[in-house]
DNA sequence: ATGAAAGCGCTAACAC
DNA sequence: GTGTTAGCGCTTTCAT
């Protein structure tokens, strides 16, 4: 491959020259530049994004931390940043965390030697106190999930007000036996959903029965049949359940229906992010969504304002969620 | 942030005894050495990778390119990709070409000019003639995907043998008027299945009925639902279905459910891949499963052997694919 | 408008 | 076993 001095001698100029016309911010005269131009193209020469990250200490490189790709959620989240890293000449580095603090620490050092322009995380399984300086790794940006005390700029929706909602729904179709089952509890976003259920039902003057909110091991349809399982143990069972996620609330339709019962009448479900997956389950999800995309485009347009150095002004942008009302619930447009 | 040679002054040693002990293929004395990582704690230093890559010509990135993240089966494929990247200390960069021959030749070029060591591919879209040139970028491996003549190594599923398994398995249940609907035709794959399934068609002297065969823009619900839609303009309809992928089938009996009829009594479905939806569709779908993770583990290995110089013998790998049985044919263990 | 020279942080011959 | 030196390919003062 042809380097910047044989483009240089080839077109009969310095080094310092040819590197005017590949950054074209300096004054070159226009017969140079097409001299150089010639030149470059006759060699099919293309400069070194090493040598140039290595002068400029800046990689154009940003790693996006996830628990795992093959999750929808994320995959839809990646879809949304790495449309808007190209549209910013930004290349994004996959690392799957596997929801382990060591391999969430082992990308960010990655990152930190990689020298990586930014990070983005959509999650976090360290202790508060060694996550503020996580900085020191590159400058980071939150989608989805947050931090005490913002730590990082994040992109969200409001999780409490959606569960609110979303219960609420459940309340208002005459529901008072409801119960919730959710993800880990250890994340901000599953506590906010947690938060918004519980105010839901005690605003409605509705007993909160402990036994019906359980905390699973993660976002799965396994996950949501093993909570209807544990429902059946007991003499007394919820009429509504508040999943913290669509694929739980596929789990729980699916446990339901596997006991002959039926959905909405003996169970209402309702979701919570609004993927495809909805309008594949019988009968289709009722659901509070996410504009999941959209978390992922704007996250990833904060954190290219932060390395603009602009201000960013906001700890926190707060995104839209809706209520997308379908037959989980036997409420059709109510 | 300390470099080399801070170390070097801090230890009192040279810059290459540093790098000796920090690539440690190098004899040097314990007592040095442990001089040198005293030095190297203390002062918190991290090799750059910068410019380590910049001086041995090698980066530890992989380019992996795929149509969109956010398609189920891309993710899981990044999914296998990614761990055994991990594994072998490669880093991957995700390439989302949109199928589209611009960005596809985009990224390559950036891989090129970001001199990664290795570009993974599950797709082409530019022609036969460029696309032999295609290694000036990089080391190629395909996934999934797999170019005429074979130009790189490809790891993926006898497509061919895997749709006639799938076809026979609706004749051997009695179906005489058998359609397919399939994606792309261009892609490699997608002949293949349409391949099989002809060959099944003839094998088994049916006769097969142009009209049901059909090409879709791509691979989703809303496809499965049109293309019933074209089939319900026509007098007669085929009793079954060959759908060359999950989403496709999930669409087809949506269709036919929508117009209150029954699967699999009116109309019998197959698909193809095996992904998780085929389990929340109702009547669950019988398919044909291919290792999607395992192909991109695989893949990923098939290239760092690659990039170790070691002799590739196989120009292809071929993974087994399972056909798994459910209730979308009315043959539950037949 | 152009060039000379220094240097980003590291490794690999080669010498001792 | 350790150090000297050159150089990976580029950008950026500082001159002219």
């Amino acid at each position: 491959m042809a380097n910047i001095l044989d483009v240089a001698v080839h077109a009969g100029v310095s080094r310092t020259t040819v590197s005017r016309v590949i950054n074209d911010n300096d004054r070159v005269d226009d017969e140079t530049r097409n001299k150089v131009l010639k030149s470059m193209k006759e060699l099919g020469y293309r400069p070194s994004r090493l040598a140039q990250s290595l002068r400029k200490q800046k990689t154009g490189m940003i790693a996006v931390l996830v628990s795992r790709v093959s999750n929808p959620v994320n995959s839809i989240l990646l879809q949304g940043i790495e449309d808007e890293a190209a549209k910013h000449g930004y290349n994004v580095i996959l690392c799957n965390t596997e929801n382990d603090a060591h391999k969430e620490l082992k990308y960010l050092k990655m990152s930190q030697d990689q020298q990586v322009d930014g990070i983005i995380m959509t999650g976090i399984r360290n202790d508060y106190e060694l996550v503020q300086s996580f900085e020191q790794y590159g400058p980071i940006v939150m989608i989805s999930q947050y931090t005490e005390h913002d730590i990082f700029p994040a992109v969200t929706v409001d999780n409490f007000a959606a569960a609110y909602t979303a219960t609420k729904h459940l309340v208002k179709l005459g529901h008072r036996k409801i119960g919730m089952v959710s993800g880990k509890r250890q994340s901000m976003i599953l506590r906010d959903r947690e938060a918004g259920f519980r105010k839901a039902l005690s605003d409605s003057n509705i007993p909160l029965i402990e036994e019906w909110v359980k905390e699973t091991t993660g976002f799965t349809i396994m996950n949501g049949k093993r909570y209807v399982d544990e429902l059946f143990l007991a003499e007394e069972r919820p009429t509504a359940v508040f999943a913290a996620n669509d694929e739980l609330a596929v789990g729980v339709i699916q446990g339901v229906k596997e006991r002959g019962l039926t959905v909405p009448r003996d169970m209402a479900v309702v979701g919570f992010d609004g993927q495809f997956i909805c309008t594949v389950i019988e009968p289709h999800l009722t659901t509070m969504a996410q504009p999941i995309e959209q978390l992922g485009s704007l996250g990833m347009s904060l954190l290219v304002q932060k390395l603009r150095g602009e201000m960013i002004h906001t700890q926190r942008i707060v995104l839209k969620t809706e209520l997308i009302i379908r037959n989980s619930c036997g409420a059709k447009g109510m």
